[in-house]
DNA sequence: CGCCGAAGTTGACGGTGTCAAGGGTCGGGC
DNA sequence: GCCCGACCCTTGACACCGTCAACTTCGGCG
């Protein structure tokens, strides 16, 4: 009941294979097949095999967004560090839209204005987060060297936990939670605890 | 003369590839025609289209590696500055290796000794930089946490810059020697300038 | 000379993205 | 009642890809 549509089928399919190989092994004809049509039906869906990462990635930046709005609301006390942990959280809990996301020879953003559109507005839930912060008379300079810093530590951490080496170098991650508020002390983002209660 | 051997024929080619359009529409058999071979040729070199990724990432990991340690030395006053403009450079100026280096699928690191080897010898630069900064007697939690800042925050800016969205969203960047500093003085990693002279 | 191993060639196989053409199955207008 | 077009899907074909297997070529060494 509530029969998907066979655009919804494939692309739940999509996400939860890339989740588990990666984006590269996925193949047009093999979600076609698990879905059971034949392997030129999603074209009726899809204009490209492109065309499922940029639905995909479009998919991925718009919950994005909320959740990092959803943070930002949730942790007056220290909104950087609930940007960052919502970031990395993301990143974790949806491998198979964040790995789509930031790859543009996949979903070649700049092709797709709907697509733009919503990559935009991830995108300035963190930049306009900083100039909130600095507040409104500071100088562009700095703000630009805070934002790239901020996205950086977040994408980088990000990145180096999802596949990268990161965890077999310093050992493994008991916590989530805890690494990325140590690492965001330690960085010098976090905003200082006050003595509460 | 100096006739290139067919393998590092190939190996420069595929390199000079990926800098152009990345690793994924790289093909086996173009690089062969390329080099004015028959399509199996190069299997006498590579074991598989993989061992092509494997050499370049052993290539990448060593030359990243002398980079790293020719910074350090090169600016003793704030040498995790040097570090992070290190790394960064590496990968603009290399895209070609280092967009392999970083994905796990292409090279599969952990299936080459040699491989994981050189990998691991990059990454000891980066932590024993900052065992180093923090004194012997730092606890290993404060180690772990700015070894993993320090990594995402080069990481991050690096994949940013390559092929992210970071200066269409910022602005472009017009020194990159600036911004890494800017960054590294935002994040609180840049060991504070002395008066000097 | 005879042999061998390394390097390169040709041919084949299954899998993949994509173009082209055809076939059903609806709903609405005559 | 019937036709027509839109929509969704199928079948078939093509070129390209990675890879396996067998064959050729050739330099060196006993």
């Amino acid at each position: 009941m509530a029969t998907e549509s066979l655009r919804d089928t494939v692309l739940t399919a999509a996400v939860e294979y890339i989740a588990e190989h990666g984006p590269d092994g996925l193949s047009f004809r093999q979600v076609a097949q698990a879905a059971g049509v034949s392997h030129q039906a999603p074209y009726h869906h899809f204009t490209d095999r492109r065309g499922i990462f940029q639905a995909i990635a479009a998919e991925g930046y718009e919950s994005f967004t909320n959740a990092m709005i959803d943070a930002l609301a949730g942790d007056p006390d220290d909104p950087t560090t609930a940007l960052l942990e919502a970031y990395v959280n993301f990143a974790l809990d949806h491998p198979g839209h964040f790995r789509v996301m930031f790859r543009p020879d996949l979903c070649a953003i700049a092709e797709n204005r709907e697509l733009e559109r919503v990559a935009d507005a991830s995108f300035d839930v963190l930049v306009n987060h900083v100039r909130d912060m600095l507040g409104p008379k500071a100088p562009l300079k700095d703000i630009r060297a805070r934002a790239a810093a901020m996205w950086s530590l977040a994408h980088g951490l990000s990145t180096l936990l999802i596949d990268g080496p990161l965890e077999a170098k310093i050992g493994p991650v008991s916590s989530r939670r805890a690494l990325i508020r140590s690492v965001a002390e330690q960085s010098g983002m976090a905003t200082p605890k006050k003595r509460s209660r």
